[in-house]
DNA sequence: GCAATACAGGATGTTTTTATCCTGTTTTGT
DNA sequence: ACAAAACAGGATAAAAACATCCTGTATTGC
């Protein structure tokens, strides 16, 4: 389970964000796959797919050819990390009794009422953050930036 | 991604609550793998697996030889579901930067500053929960009860 | 003692996730 | 037109997570 951020997140999401970052840091030029991989650390192979799934999902403009590359598809204040997990690896609010228990059907028992609520209160810290407030922190350290 | 509750817990946090849970709600009684596994539909071979974890942190007790099975090894008031995850598949704050700039060395940026901080809201939850207080809810759905 | 019950743990298999490679297509700049 | 740049997407591979099976060991009730 090492491979997973925090035993929580995948490693897709993590390197999605990384990419929004990056793109959201570079608004005025075009962003090569090779160039948002040396800048994110991120395996250009699969860095690619992840970049097709946000291309498909309208958050990530791409143009093909010579001099092509990608661009953030929307401005940085209208894009939250909840858009992005949504996008490659979506979080699921529980809705409905894993174990389908015909009783729990319209109620959730109250362990995965809990866990719901923990699902909740993730996906309040994630639709409340935009890339505008992640880039103008005032956090002394820019995300992806070695200064 | 479809194994994951929600996409964030992993089936085997899941398969350990549910265990946990039905071994908090039969205080009195040894509980065979067997039947645990049918009164949470866990597969019972993997539930052998993860109630050996529980037993080696000292969740639960275990008895061996006939007429032997699970117990739960502290007072349900006294555990929470963060001892349960911690166990099986341990959530992890993020302390150091997964990229490993030497600038973030000290001092999260801001991206995953912001996950981590999900993180943490997830632990307050799970940490701020006995398996008391999951079986005395309110809520009129007892977990893994079909009443 | 002994047969039956029940867990321990190694070996193995399957599925999902992560990662790479390669061929084809689009587009550009000359 | 054409060579080079750059993405698209299928095929494949490696690793992790999930799941099963089987043999061995401990314990009990008779």
């Amino acid at each position: 389970m090492a491979s997973k951020i925090g035993g929580m997140f995948s490693q897709t999401v993590e390197y999605a964000l990384r990419a929004i970052v990056h793109l959201a840091k570079q608004p005025d030029a075009l962003q090569t796959t090779a160039q948002i991989s040396k800048a994110t650390q991120v395996p250009s192979a699969y860095l690619s797919k992840v970049l097709q799934t946000l291309t498909r999902d309208g958050l990530v403009e791409v143009k093909r050819g010579v001099s092509g590359g990608y661009l953030l598809n929307k401005s940085p204040d209208e894009m939250t990390i909840y858009d992005v997990v949504q996008c490659v690896d979506p979080l699921q609010r529980i809705r409905t009794c894993p174990l389908e228990l015909s009783s729990h059907r319209k109620r959730l028992c109250s362990l995965h009422a809990k866990m719901d609520s923990a699902l909740e209160s993730i996906e309040n810290v994630f639709r409340s953050t935009t890339l505008t407030e992640l880039m103008n922190s005032p956090n002394p350290s820019v995300p992806l930036c070695n200064v």
